[in-house]
DNA sequence: CAATTTTCTGAACACTGTTTAGTCTTGGCG
DNA sequence: CGCCAAGACTAAACAGTGTTCAGAAAATTG
């Protein structure tokens, strides 16, 4: 009987027209317009129905979350598609700076929420990642990438997984006080601020060029 | 007649008084457990009375991250002191890092706070920062300590204040993502975590000491 | 058709930030 | 001292929030 499944499809589509609704509320009008009672106005339907889909705001907003992931990854296969398909692994790597810096100044909010919110982030993330799903591929990515850099001598590092860290980190970490206005005054502009996170990746990348002479290490 | 100016002093004491109580709730209890009525029961007054002392609540949290950033201040001093008082430049840049994981990671919600926060931070910090406060006083130090890294010829950087943002990206991206738990799966232990921020520094490092070799520039 | 199961709603509950009318307390002055 | 004005404070209310749940509505079944 096909009737089932059939119901299964509509209650699946009901989902995630909510799912959609909260991120366009996000986008649209921030995260403090999302509200439980916003979202069933904008699907037409009763508050309490939407617990009949989601245990929780949080689960709701988790399921947010990983659909911003995946518009990330959007925004990373076309910066990609620029680079071209047989650019060297640091162009490669510095594309995947690039996006993430496009998408989160093309989506503050929605990055915000993805980035700045409390367990959700944790709870969901690791449930994601221990199941290996496409929604943490982003971060598998760009370990490939360095360590792509690495097997072509680009890039001189003990292990990709750590060189993945410190560069998203550098990446995040300008990112996220931009889009929060702490750098407000010294970067006025997204130009400035997408010249800002190229230099960044400069002074990464010429510390894990190969040289010749010895480096010193303290500590 | 010194009466006016007692009741100023104590207006002022009470004042902090709301400050302090919103800090430790915020530390004990996290940010989803401040309210203006917890607030109002740990100093036991009535909620109301918090209006007469501030236009807001964002006001309030503006004053909670002021605090911060001045508690922040403490532990650069303490590790600029552990690092000694003849340390060269590029090691206080190191102790000025390391002093901004401890704090995050010893008051992880109060961080939070302080750099998760909408426009509070926003219009807080601009205001603060062009009065030349003592509250960014952190961010200006960054910058004279790369300055005279650099004039010692320890970096070699086109302009201090960019080498500051970027050395303040990489520590404030691997500390955010790491309070916030997108790193569980990969740095589960504090420990593991100031291991990495190790290993950044080393990497900015690195790229900022000079060098005879020619520097490859791409675009 | 009636019976049953699923889907949905409306109202309620406890909470939030915020405002305001009214009540205490206090200091100044005759 | 007593009175009064000024200030500090409170209790109650308002509109909003997330969430629950008894019951209505709709859809599927026999």
């Amino acid at each position: 009987m096909g009737i089932a499944e059939r119901r299964e499809r509509e209650k699946e589509a009901l989902r995630t027209r909510i799912v959609e609704a909260a991120r366009d509320i996000i986008s649209d009008r921030g995260l403090d317009a999302l509200s439980m009672r916003s979202i069933a106005e904008r699907i037409e339907y009763s508050p309490g129905t939407i617990y009949l889909y989601f245990k929780d705001k949080e689960e709701l907003l988790g399921e947010v979350i990983k659909a911003g992931f995946e518009r990330m990854g959007e925004y990373i296969e076309e910066e990609l598609a620029v680079a071209g398909p047989e650019a060297d692994a640091v162009s490669q790597h510095r594309a995947l700076g690039r996006a993430y810096a496009r998408f989160a100044l093309e989506n503050t909010a929605y990055f915000r929420v993805m980035f700045e919110l409390p367990t959700v982030a944790q709870v969901e993330c690791v449930d994601e990642c221990r199941g290996g799903e496409g929604s943490m591929a982003s971060e598998n990515l760009l370990v490939e990438t360095i360590q792509r850099a690495m097997d072509a001598g680009l890039y001189q590092l003990e292990d990709a997984e750590t060189g993945a860290l410190i560069a998203w980190g550098l990446l995040h970490g300008l990112t996220s006080l931009y889009v929060s206005g702490h750098l407000a005054m010294t970067i006025p502009t997204h130009d400035a601020f997408l010249a800002l996170v190229e230099k960044a990746m400069d002074s990464l990348g010429s510390g894990w060029e190969p040289r010749e002479t010895a480096r010193p290490n303290g500590s």
